[in-house]
DNA sequence: CTGAAAGCGCTAACAC
DNA sequence: GTGTTAGCGCTTTCAG
């Protein structure tokens, strides 16, 4: 079939951990037998069979990309797709070997954490799309494997976080629309319970508050992140109030950004000319839009990346478990208009 | 650690291999005792380690998921998350494991496609993102391994293709922009050497000599499936052509659309009223756009079910490698307006 | 019907 | 320095 250990061992005239260990850079080998394994190593096209590594190995150094939830996701982003760009362009970088699984909550609570890890024989994992009321958040606290959340918040000895500052990334696109004149805000809200939102809101008071405004619960839009809320929300939203109750709608995502600009529209308004719209979340889309929508870019590339080179490293000993706040980037484009 | 198959042979009193034997649904085992392991299995939450079985398993069941050269795309769209989806899907209501790989033309070239799949255990995997030139295309052709590519024509007798008809869905793409009364068109290209331009190309001629019109070569922008060049060509294109030299753009892809939206826009044209717009893919994106732009679906996430169900079709013996079609799906939205 | 045992390819003790 | 060997957890003959 393949070429395996054994082929080289014979070839090179070697018994197989000697094989093993030459390739595994061990110190205890001549250089002269290494050079000589590794020469017909590559003459014979050999190249490792990690499933047999992983079961033998007793440190093994396989990482895991796990993926939860984005399959009952109606919302389509391109989170997923940058996650694994940024992780695997640190895999080539360095030469490591991810592998990507794909779960939910109902298989959380099917099989656990360690169950899953022992299966595919993962040292080390990188999570993301985890609810903080998912079983795995208390799992990963209490696991020995070393583990680095994204964007979900779990402490433990060897659970590191990726994450931004969410709340600063909020007041400061708050600030920016405060910056540009506007004080009548309706905050367009994203589903109550869940973290993301409320540590969203948090910026929002922040900035408010800072600028002597306030956010009453009436110029709130809640919704669970749906853009055919944030439409019906807005529509709903003018029955009640003045058209000029409101210069600028702060949206906790994207997708809402699209539905309030949607609204607008269907109301004859224009953004940013009659109001003016933000998102959040940085998706491509944003810049197709009509007017592109400014909006905070979540960075989600160069969190894969980050949270790869954490993993390795505190598999390494190199690093301990530790939360990591990368920066986040307003970018502004063109659905705000600066007034007063 | 964790719960092995030898735990559960203890509690149940037998040895492990009639314990693998009653889980792994084999003939020739009392209904009792098979009873009595499953029960003790569940009750000990086992779990079976799917490397070790990899490992040891003269017909594994482990297919994977290969994704090529989506790190290198600048383009950014939803094909890999849609792709995922369909092929979970099938996988959860299976109860069969996929694993996911991430490859470029690069690793190919450095190793071998029997390679990869001897270092991971796969014994059948579906393929997306190949490109034509690509290495592994006649590896798929040689190999004895049962596959499935996605979109790539590769002919073997293990291979199997889920595909839609492209020619014949850009056909009909172009058919309605005619039955709409449009027979002044521009088609704007793709990658000249991509496969998929080039049925796409087809199905345009197609329709338009069926109907008695000429697609001449100034009548084409060509691009490398960026939006920015078609930005670019568009306003290129009307410095020698008069704005009424053309009725209607013909677009290879979504963001081509995206980009001539933008041009024409720039230009001070309105879509649909000046100028009809139509894309292919249908992305996501093509509903938040102004004005939604009709487009022809490409069902991806379909293709990962289906792709997933027939790779275990022929892994189980229950199918021949085959040429699979799926119905494509034209979607009218707002792009275009009937004329004449 | 079930147990015993070989072996998948590799790593890591343990010898020499 | 290098060879030998015992597993990793599982499936699959081969006996009985």
């Amino acid at each position: 079939m393949s070429v395996t250990i054994q082929d080289v061992a014979k070839a090179a005239g070697v018994s197989v951990g000697t094989v093993s260990r030459a390739l595994n850079n061990y110190a205890d080998i001549s250089e002269n037998t290494r050079a000589r394994i590794i020469r017909t190593a590559q003459e014979l096209g050999y190249h490792p069979n990690l499933v047999a590594r992983s079961l033998s190995t007793k440190h093994p150094r396989s990482i895991a990309l796990i993926l939860s939830g984005f399959l009952e996701e109606t919302i389509i982003n391109d989170f997923e797709t940058m996650l694994m760009k940024g992780c695997y362009q640190f895999a080539f970088e360095h030469g490591v070997d991810i592998s990507i699984h794909v779960i939910n909550s109902a298989i959380q609570r099917r099989k656990s954490y360690e169950q899953l890890c022992y299966e595919h024989n993962i040292s080390g994992a990188i999570l993301f799309g985890l609810k903080t009321t998912d079983p795995y958040c208390e799992a990963l606290a209490d696991s020995k494997r070393p583990c680095v959340t994204i964007d979900t918040e779990v402490k433990g000895p060897h659970v590191s976080n990726v994450t931004l500052d969410h709340i600063a990334a909020f007041d400061e696109l708050t600030q920016y629309l405060i910056s540009q004149g506007h004080r009548r805000i309706v905050l367009v809200h994203g589903r109550k319970e869940a973290m993301v939102s409320m540590e969203r809101l948090a910026g929002a008071y922040q900035a408010m508050e800072r600028n002597g405004l306030q956010l009453t619960h009436d110029r709130i839009i809640y919704t669970n992140f749906l853009r055919e809320e944030a439409t019906q929300g807005v529509l709903d939203y003018f029955k009640t109030h003045a058209p000029d109750d409101v210069t600028a709608f702060l949206c906790m995502s994207d997708m809402l950004a699209i539905g309030v600009i949607e609204a607008l529209k269907r109301l004859g308004r224009r953004v940013p000319q009659d109001y003016s719209v933000v998102g959040y979340d940085g998706l491509d889309v944003t810049n197709y839009t009509d007017p592109r929508i400014t909006t905070v870019d979540q960075n989600i590339k160069e969190k894969g990346y980050e949270a790869a080179r954490l993993l390795l490293d505190m598999l390494e000993g190199r690093r301990q478990a530790q939360r990591l706040v990368l920066p986040h980037i307003l970018t502004v484009k063109d659905s705000v208009r600066r007034i007063g």
